[in-house]
DNA sequence: CACAAACTGGATGTCAACATCCTATTTAGA
DNA sequence: TCTAAATAGGATGTTGACATCCAGTTTGTG
């Protein structure tokens, strides 16, 4: 339902936006967020086309988040790499009814509209600032010195 | 977000909800719902093999229901060809979460779960006696002799 | 019985999503 | 200025979803 792009793009923009104004470099997110690297390297390409991060070039380089966290939706990312489709007309291509859709759309269509709206509802801050329980969710293999202090991540 | 697979299923699944117990030839139901023939012929058997429809060979044969259209939810349709897939465990391969999901993928989850009881809520008999406006929806080329009576179809 | 209508199942073709690799370019720092 | 760390972008490979076609089988009807 949810492609695996959109998927590796929701885990590398979460790991981001944990990261602060310093650069990550395709290896490590890749590393961290179990993603093929060369795959996640033309994800993250297609993220830096519409904005929502900017790379680095060389030494020490990287990429960064654009905007701050809690102005970037879940809806935001999975738009940019894999849109929502929602249902403007009826797909038989009958002229006769307008914009109304049949029964059937309407229905696939408002379940599409709540998948939307759940997304647009919840920023990556929200994500990383939900309050975890006692057991550290989906943590990363610890690497202080890549990752300093962040001992858990939401994936 | 929906498989064009699904889309055809719910189609040809929605016609013979009209239908009764007169079964309907694949090509009947391929130009109804504009489906691509040959495909919308695979489509139902696999629709067969799991139960919701059975065939009849031979002159006069065709596809027909096997359960009543009250008692064939939008989700029954859908899970027959491209199942809805919740996510159970972390897609990162950390052992040490169990079962609980982290921040960002009971989110994901949380949307598959909506869709889901739409899906489940809703009824073939349902899509089909939904008041109609005063203005037929998606109604198909009117073709009495194939389709007496049934002057609008809900696509 | 013969025939035509209709499904069955296997083989095949096409294309986009997913994935990899390599060369070129940029850039911080010794 | 030289080098190593990184991204940029194009070429290529793989796989499954979508789609088509055909020979074979079933079955109602004249």
């Amino acid at each position: 339902m949810l492609s695996q792009t959109v998927e590796y793009a929701l885990r590398a923009m979460v790991l981001l936006a944990g990261q602060g104004e310093r650069p990550c470099s395709v290896e490590t997110i890749a590393t961290q967020t179990k993603v093929p690297a060369p795959y996640l390297s033309k994800v993250l390409q297609s993220l830096a086309k519409v904005g929502l991060v900017r790379s680095q070039r060389g030494v020490a380089g990287g990429y960064l988040l654009c905007r701050e966290p809690q102005n970037i939706s879940i809806l935001d990312v999975v738009n940019s790499v894999d849109p929502i489709k929602r249902i403007g007309t009826c797909p038989l291509e009958l002229a006769s009814h307008g914009v109304t859709l049949c029964p059937l759309h309407r229905r696939l269509d408002n379940a599409m509209a709540a998948v939307e709206q759940a997304f647009e509802a919840t920023t990556l801050a929200e994500v990383l600032a939900e309050p975890t329980t006692s057991v550290p969710l989906c943590e990363f293999p610890h690497t202080p010195a890549v990752n300093e202090g962040n001992a858990q991540r939401p994936f």
